[in-house]
RNA sequence: GGUGGGGUACUCAAGCGGUCAACGAGGAUAGACUGUAAAUCUAUUGGCUACGCCUUCGAAGGUUCGAAUCCUUCCCCCACCA
């Protein structure tokens, strides 16, 4: 079997790791553990990092476990927040998983022979737990000064926001669901986001207080761009890994738009492509930069990987269309038929024809406002068509309706939504 | 519970009776330049039926011709003490 640590080594993938007798640990087959949060019913693209590690490990023979917060998610992991953030329903929380599951399916094989990935929920351990057992059972085992001593504690107690209990316990949580693990799947190794460190250390300590036995970590580095800026985000928020939030044109635009020094890393990271190779299209891509040789492979891949082939396809064709400026002579079924999956908006003929561009704009949901609206179309920022809006008291004519059915607007050089007539 | 500090627009952060829709920075949006890149430069960044009007400075009241700025009560946060 191949050696998983090199290989996340030379990904990139691999910030710290509690001991390095991991090397040994993995020599052999063994169980693997990493938690996502339910915060929302679709995970991002900020996760895949941790997906994709899971997935190697499963692709070098070993088992691995996603465990999907859904105790856990109720309290809320101070790791690497600046505020406490909002507690989740019940409800909410069991309706996110059920999306985040179906997200981890894209990427870990259920079905493998020797080691079928799994996913758990530690609601259902955690759940049954009194508050007095809990804090018997675990709570006798953590000691104030480790606690306090932790990162993610000292941050916020340094800063003027301060901690509750619940997030300052937080800790606790996951360091019991690391126990548990250990004793129903035999997991020794927990892996995730350099954040993650003192959370998977937490366990570790309890694993070895209560059963005597050793247990590992391993964490990847948070993955930022090279301006030091949150991998992951984009004008409109957050890259979901589901096409109902992000849509699949959206997703494979964000990844085609990295930064010509992000884009080597990124292939070692978000791909599976073989390091050998990244290395062959980071060197083409270096020689002619414009053709953006890595960008484009890059897209490719995570597309495939998160969406399919058939996605892919969806997302190129609009691609290729929308920046290759040839759709003054299309008609409205290619156009829909390319851009189902561009953000649209339908409108009766009658509500169409006739009404300033503003209200249609801000109905569309391309800008916010009305002033909004004003402001793009005054910097010449708001296209109909792929042609510039001069004015601002515009009024929609019937013949910027193609086949009388579609208009596409623009705000700025990329962003696009569709109008269609009901 | 006590004492002190604090809550201002997306964020940080000025303002401390009128000239404040609120300095500045960051971010964001758009434009120019480009390679759907980076860097750089420029404009904009509460809302509206828009040379004017309306709503904002933790909440509610009050003083005043006039308050984000003063007073009262309340809520929340932080620090130290108990």
């Amino acid at each position: 079997m191949s050696d998983v640590i090199a290989n996340l080594e030379e990904r990139g993938l691999l910030e710290a790791m509690t001991s390095d007798e991991i090397r040994g640990l993995v020599a052999e087959p063994t169980v693997v553990y990493a938690g996502f949060d339910p915060t929302s019913d679709s995970l991002q693209v900020g996760n895949l990092v941790a997906i994709l590690a899971l997935a190697h490990f499963q692709r070098c023979g070993h088992r691995p476990i996603a465990l999907a917060g859904g105790a856990t998610g109720m309290i809320g992991d101070p790791s690497g927040k600046e505020q406490e953030r909002e507690l989740l329903g019940r409800e909410t929380v069991e309706a996110n998983l059920e999306g985040i599951r179906e997200n981890l399916s894209r990427f870990l094989d259920f079905e493998d022979a020797n080691v079928p990935a799994t996913i758990v929920n530690n609601h259902d351990w955690i759940g049954a737990f009194s508050y007095i057992a809990f804090l018997r059972d675990v709570g006798k085992h953590f000691r104030m000064g480790t606690m306090l001593g932790k990162e993610s504690v000292r941050s916020r107690m340094d800063s003027d926001e301060g901690m509750s209990f619940a997030e300052f316990s937080y800790q606790t949580i996951q360091a019991y669901d690391f126990l548990h693990l250990h004793d129903s799947e035999g997991c020794r190794l927990q892996i995730g986001g350099s954040d993650q460190w003192g959370n998977i250390t937490a366990g570790i300590d309890l694993i070895h207080k209560r059963r005597g036995q050793e247990a590992f970590g391993l964490t990847h580095p948070l993955v930022c761009d090279s301006n030091g800026q949150k991998f992951g985000k984009s004008e409109d928020g957050a890259i979901y890994l589901s096409a109902a939030r992000t849509s699949i044109y959206d997703f494979y635009q964000y990844f085609l738009r990295t930064e010509d020094a992000d884009a080597e890393r990124y292939l070692k990271i978000f791909t599976f492509l073989d390091v050998s190779e990244i290395a062959e299209v980071a060197r083409a891509s270096a020689e002619a930069p414009e053709k953006r040789l890595a960008q484009i492979r890059l897209a490719e891949e995570v597309t495939q990987i998160v969406h399919g082939p058939d996605g892919l396809r969806i997302a190129q064709r609009a691609s290729a269309v929308l920046f290759g400026g040839e759709m003054q002579d299309m008609s409205s079924e290619d156009l829909l038929a390319i851009f189902s999956d561009v953000a649209s908006t339908e409108f009766a003929r009658d509500a169409l024809v006739g009404t300033p561009i503003i209200e249609i704009v801000v109905a569309a949901g391309l800008c916010k406002s009305n002033s909004a609206t004003r402001r793009l179309i005054s910097s010449g920022g708001l296209y109909i068509n792929n042609t510039r809006v001069g004015e601002i008291d515009t009024v929609v004519q019937a013949d910027h309706l193609i086949d009388r059915r579609v208009m596409l607007l623009r705000s700025g050089k990329k962003n696009y939504h569709v109008v269609k007539v009901a």
